[in-house]
DNA sequence: CATGAATGAGAATTCATTCAT
DNA sequence: AATGAATGAATTCTCATTCAT
């Protein structure tokens, strides 16, 4: 049983770490697969037997990283009981789940630059849809419970979602990295506002 | 000013053409200084004379393209005598010069991918501050020309407009190069009411 | 003998047929163990319980491949029954053989490339004198039965030999695979009467 | 006037002489452009401002190296009154000519082994066409010259000078490095006598 | 016997930048 | 001002071979 298993996915997780830290440290562009390696403490061409190039394990450091922020901001979700809260009302999640991601992203403004610069909606769709292979879980099934337990009915969900998303990406990347043109205590205010909105738009 | 200074002029319109054709095609990580000088006919050496490196010519092209885009927004709308008529608000100006970009970068999509990625907010203010040299023009003081002759009273017109032209700029990129998650003429009504509710947000 | 060694020689077997599909498909040069090992279905490390390195096994390949072609040359002379026929001559019998190895050839161009590139007297000579493990057959032997056979007698038959081979082997090669400075239709003729011209020379 | 271009051509000469010491010590296979270019104490760039890989420099290095040993052949057959001389035939001239590049080879068994295994008859044809860029003169158009000059008439000349060169070049290259299986000496007389015969075959 | 993960030297190629002309 | 030859560090990727399992 799987001794080597076991050691190939610790190699592994040693050169995503690796790139993780290079990547956030200089820069994609400045980081080499010699970089890396180095880095992981390994040979150079062990990097090939697990990743095909720089942006392959680029594409798997997003997604886990990713994943791994929306999965501890529902988490947090379920332990203040907000779903179990009468009065919360679908704004509330949604804006309690993207404040949990802000504030994340605030303290670790290394993860904010490397995810913020490459997630397309592609990569997040495609997170979207897969279930996690750990612990079978897809976001995209929990959105719709969570608007189909809100009673209400939504015109385009995956626009409204898409909106909603492109909407914090782009406005907190500068303002978390170079309070401009606010700080990121005045934009929350008013970001989540405008989401309200949205979610109202789309409201049938 | 002379024949020489006329020339010099010249290279430099060269560099830059040839510049943004190669970035526009292979994207600019795969363009080198070589492509750059080769295709503007030039001596590797000239190059250096006129630009520091690959990516001083880069932000010299976006603000050159980005300022194009919305002077000829703004010619637009005075052509259509939108500014005079009584019954448009402003809401209806920011929408037009937000469709006039939008339709350009839509009809002109190695703009749309070349601008898009590179446009930051920093670089986009500098822009708006910035009078432009040939025409003394800035687009800050006819944001707020625009603001002050509308009669109405706004919170933090900067902040509302950070946060209309990220939303705009992040939704469009990939509705416009991929049709995901909708076409671009599905989103542009919902864009736009949304446009609406912020600046509705912002008014006091 | 037993199911061991059947094993074992499937193995071999496994391992020579991919080398001679990749050798002849993409060349020595770009190929690689991994690639054989791949094709062949089996662990890297297994191929060096076979062979020693990629040039082992390719003079294997050559041997086995160029005795095969001399083999079912003979053959097809015995079934033809050349030999018995009162009429035909030591050169006749001759010209039967390599129009037999030729016209193999002809309808297997990459058995051509890779034989005929890698066909060194050194190698062709070692053929000839080695014995056939499994039938015992020495190509050598057997040129001199038919020398002997003739009744005639010859200077060097050694040197004779290896004209008409080198021959042979220098002119079709580029006349196979691009029909330059003639077809093979045209240079046959030509090629058997020098071969007619050798024998004479050679005959005492 | 040319200084700049006067080094390029030292450089490329540079180039050549490392490439060709190497190849015919090493191999072509084990020769690299590193090692090239530190016996031509240049940096690795410069290499590739003259030639376009290994193969390049090779194929230049063919041709060269072939077109000055038949230069010298014939510049020693002049020298040696043959061509004025009156009994002198058809013959004797090609066995001179075959004769100086065979002694050269055998002289110098490193170009040999170079040049005999590179040299196709795609590469040799192209030589004989192209006439040299220095001093003009094409080989072709000396071999059709001397045929002519002859006063006899043959079928196929080109085919004719096809079968003459690889008999040459496949018999010698074994003889010569390996005195396998006879001695260069005891070669000579039956393949010129071969070479004979081949003529004779083709006279009308 | 068989496996295949790991190695690390080394190959080809690119490219920004300099500088003598 | 303009040129473009030369540089050489840096990068990506391959591959024969070993060896613990």
């Amino acid at each position: 049983m799987g001794k080597v298993d076991d050691k190939k996915k610790q190699k592994r997780e040693s050169l995503l770490g690796a790139a993780f830290a290079l990547f956030t440290s200089q820069g994609i562009n400045d980081t080499s697969i010699s970089d890396i390696v180095k880095k992981a403490n390994m040979a150079k061409g062990t990097f090939y037997l697990y990743f095909k190039d720089k942006f392959d394990i680029r594409d798997k450091l997003i997604a886990a990283k990713a994943r791994q922020l929306f999965f501890h901001a529902l988490q947090k979700m379920k332990e203040n009981g907000l779903t179990e809260s009468e009065s919360a009302t679908l704004e509330d999640a949604i804006i309690f789940i993207a404040d949990s991601v802000i504030n994340a992203l605030d303290e670790d403004k290394r993860l904010l630059g490397f995810i913020s610069k490459n997630l397309s909606w592609g990569v997040f769709h495609s997170l979207l849809v897969t279930s996690d292979e750990d612990n079978g879980y897809s976001f995209y099934e929990g959105y719709q419970t969570m608007l189909r337990e809100s009673g209400r009915q939504f015109r385009n969900p995956e626009l409204m979602l898409y909106m909603i998303v492109e909407l914090i990406n782009s406005t907190c990347h500068n303002v978390i990295l170079n309070q401009e043109p606010v700080t990121l205590a005045e934009l929350k205010p008013e970001l989540y506002n405008v989401i309200r909105d949205i979610i109202h738009r789309f409201e049938e």
